[in-house]
DNA sequence: ACGCCTCGTGAAAGTAAGTTTCATCCGTGG
DNA sequence: CCACGGATGAAACTTACTTTCACGAGGCGT
């Protein structure tokens, strides 16, 4: 099928290092060298004439001007403002945090906390700056037709898929959350015209996500990619796609930060279909509420 | 040597529009009807080429240079980036977002995203400064000296507890997490010394929580609790009493922000434990991530 | 009043920055 | 092994920026 998404990725509203960093595993080497610089100092990036920025980077001014178009720009002195203007509008880094960075090894505790909150802080903030509207809203309103709902996502994605699934449950939308790759595929098989197959994978990379996914779009369903990376080869077999804003650490595999902003995506997204239809959500929400009170023990008397 | 600076030109605190409206009587004709336009929308100005400006102006580019200088800028690039970080710094107000607040019922999406990743970064923050580097550290310690380590949660908290036991079991430490009741009570049964048991309940009233994490203490494993309640049930089974500070909205019983909180915490938590043994986490973490390295697909790349 | 100096000004020359083109290189798959 | 396609930098080219310079309009002393 070829099908090209309906989307383009054009849309960088909220922050342009947010954009750039997101593209960055879909640029070439040489790129990806500038992509490194200007992400991690734009103010001097804005600074730097193209030879000296293609110099500091090791490469040609060509490549700088490839570069610029690759995320979107016209040339270099539209890069140039744009970046100047981020810089500025951005708080600085809260002195010792390390922004988007490793760790120190020598961190004690609160330093630890302090960073780790600081970027899943800012994950989730700069995740829904760049969230489009028009797509979650067209997302919205697929689930909300949906006959069915299949949510696919491995590993780390995976407790995200399966917490849309609860959430989407409960407020009565039939949805399916498969930890088996096999499972899913025969239900993918299943889907058809009117349904909605959700693929999560962080990288966009996710072999049995994609391949899932496919299966649910030959089948006629709308399919919706949730991943970092807007260039990634899901998004090639999605109808939508959304991308979260986490700049990963290379320490912390855990990957909490991108696990946050995919939350905070399908939270969006479960709310957006739950306002849909207010009254039914809300007293299917009070139902299943109800349901685990009996559960729960009496006195919670917090406050002071 | 007949030319120097009509004014020292410093610098410019107050802001480089400022600045400029302050010096525009002293500037030649020319150079006011350049400083004019500039005052006006700088945005616009920064987007300008040089030649753009002075026809603008009616005057030549030699005269824009000249204001340059007279204001204090290099030349005419430097004014430009200025001019756009200023732009770009002015226009901030972020509009009244619902703090804590239930979503408006005729909100629209844009709204619903800008409320819900607020609250959620709100969450973390919080959290985090709340959290209390002490009690984590001893956690941590205990943690990291453990035989084993028994994770419990319920529900929305039950795939937090997941996630901890993913994340503690990449860095090669034994962790379980039991989905069910029975199993969790007969794992909590054969605790002991040494050993440490983790509750994670949002609310701190889940009557299944507590009662496997009394269990644990009974046996005598180290107990940790993880709750938003300080003064909640769980707390008094409790060693130790981690705690999130999300306040939850009514309507959105989803509870994501709490649910970012708490994988907040626990990622603390973990990247403490990780931090201890550097290497062999580290180790453990590459076999783990090259391990799924073969279902992933390739090029993450695609040309525009 | 006259010339001379000074200053503001833009035209044009000059320089530097940015952009395009193209040949080369390298890995990939036939 | 070769054909192919993408990535890359050198160099040609274009545009933007900067400097130089000459002209003209006041101001001022003689």
């Amino acid at each position: 099928m070829a099908k090209s998404p309906k989307i383009s990725a054009s849309h960088e509203p909220g922050g342009l290092i947010v954009h750039i960093s997101g593209l960055l595993p879909s640029l070439s080497p040489a790129e990806q060298r500038v992509a490194r610089l200007v992400v991690s100092d734009p103010a001097a990036a804005a600074r730097r004439t193209i030879t000296d920025l293609a110099t500091a980077a090791e490469t040609s001014e060509a490549t700088v001007i490839r570069f610029c178009r690759s995320v979107g720009m016209d040339g270099y002195p539209q890069l140039r403002i744009r970046l100047a203007a981020e810089a500025a509008r951005r708080i600085e880094p809260p002195d010792a945090r390390v922004v988007g960075g490793d760790i120190p090894p020598g961190a004690d505790l609160a330093q630890i906390i302090a960073t780790i909150a600081f970027n899943d802080a800012r994950a989730v903030e700069e995740t829904a700056e760049q969230l489009d509207p028009a797509v979650c809203e067209q997302v919205v309103e697929a689930i909300s037709g949906a006959g069915r709902i299949d949510i696919y996502g491995a590993g780390a994605s995976g407790f995200v898929a399966s917490d849309f699934q609860q959430k989407l449950h409960r407020i009565g939308r039939i949805a399916f959350y498969f930890p088996d790759v096999h499972t899913a595929l025969t239900s993918a098989a299943l889907l058809g015209r009117g349904d909605v197959a959700v693929g999560i994978s962080h990288t966009g990379t996710t072999s049995d996500v994609i391949e899932v996914l496919e299966q649910a779009r030959t089948r006629g369903a709308v399919t919706v990619a949730l991943t970092n990376f807007p260039r990634s080869p899901i998004t090639e077999v999605a109808d939508f796609v959304l991308t979260t804003a986490a700049r990963e650490t290379t320490y912390r595999s855990g990957a909490t930060a991108s696990r946050l902003a995919q939350l905070t995506v399908v939270d969006c997204l479960f709310v957006g279909v739950a306002a849909r239809n207010r009254s039914r959500a809300r007293k299917a929400l009070e139902a299943t509420a109800e349901a685990v009170q009996s559960h729960r023990v009496g006195a919670n008397r917090r406050r002071a």
